[in-house]
DNA sequence: TTGGGTGCAAAGGCTTTGCATGTGA
DNA sequence: TCACATGCAAAGCCTTTGCACCCAA
């Protein structure tokens, strides 16, 4: 995908940094995972693959750096990992992030757009007179697939 | 607040654990500080003063039980510090939690309750298919206090 | 009395840092 | 060329664990 290469290229430049190999696997690590919720351990071992001399320390210095600009999203969904996304929103800080739906039995992470949280904020603006800029919404429950599957065990019974 | 010990010598009787001074203090130290939202650090240097033979581990093992058995909460509030709050509701697993604005500013949390997301769960039950059962909200901004200190800052430039 | 709880110190796991070497602009 | 980037290993930090001792029930 070398357009997508271009992309990050021209990224990295836009922000004064370098372009190296490792930063464009790093980055194409996150582009191209299906899930795209990888902690650092899993960039490191996804771009190991390709790039086998890569040293781990870059893996935590690029996601840093990336994640200053904007360029990626740090995550945490409550499993004790910090994990990070590729922000398609590239650097428009005003935009608000997608949130995240976390399935308490397969661990699956869902995601959506919107913002349906807008007369929420409309309202703490005006109550607690809090200047609302960013939220980070994460709902807890059971995914489709989870909820057929308990369906299926509780009719067995 | 002999009152107070009361309540948690209970709630640590029906989960079947000890009471112990230790655990009343770190519960006592969660209920008493203003802000409530401790690292475990915190929460160590807190009880210290009043017990100053308890140890670190100690702090860990009790905040790890006491959060699993709900009478505390976990927070990330994404400052890399894992916090801890006294869960007022007690050991009532359908009630939603309250949600966190934090200050970017100064970095106070201001708390707030209401479940105005009931309208956007809904929605996404129907869209999605995926049952909603808690969710955590963090809003990021600014509060009264920083915006009237930015305000002025603003006037005389 | 006795099994759970505690304190201490050591070990673990993730992340950062120092330093010499490598490399993109 | 040369400042920035990298790899490696060591160091840091927060948290957990092993073990002997202690104490609430």
């Amino acid at each position: 995908m070398p357009e997508k290469q271009d992309r990050f290229k021209t990224l990295l430049k836009q922000n004064g940094l370098k372009v190296t190999t490792q930063r464009i696997d790093i980055l194409e690590a996150l582009e191209s995972r299906p899930d795209k919720h990888l902690t650092a351990e899993e960039i490191y071992e996804c771009v190991k693959e390709k790039n086998p001399d890569i040293g781990l320390a870059t893996v935590y210095r690029t996601i840093q750096l990336l994640a200053e600009l904007n360029l990626i999203d740090k995550l945490n969904l409550g499993d004790g990992f910090v994990r990070y996304e590729i922000n398609n929103q590239g650097c428009d800080v005003t935009a608000h992030h997608h949130h995240h739906l976390i399935c308490l039995n397969c661990g699956n992470v869902l995601t959506f757009q919107g913002d349906l949280l807008e007369t929420l904020e409309q309202k703490i603006q005006e109550a607690l007179e809090f200047e609302v800029v960013d939220h980070e919404v994460k709902l807890f429950g059971y995914c489709k697939a989870c909820r057929l599957e308990m369906q299926e065990k509780k009719n067995k019974e």
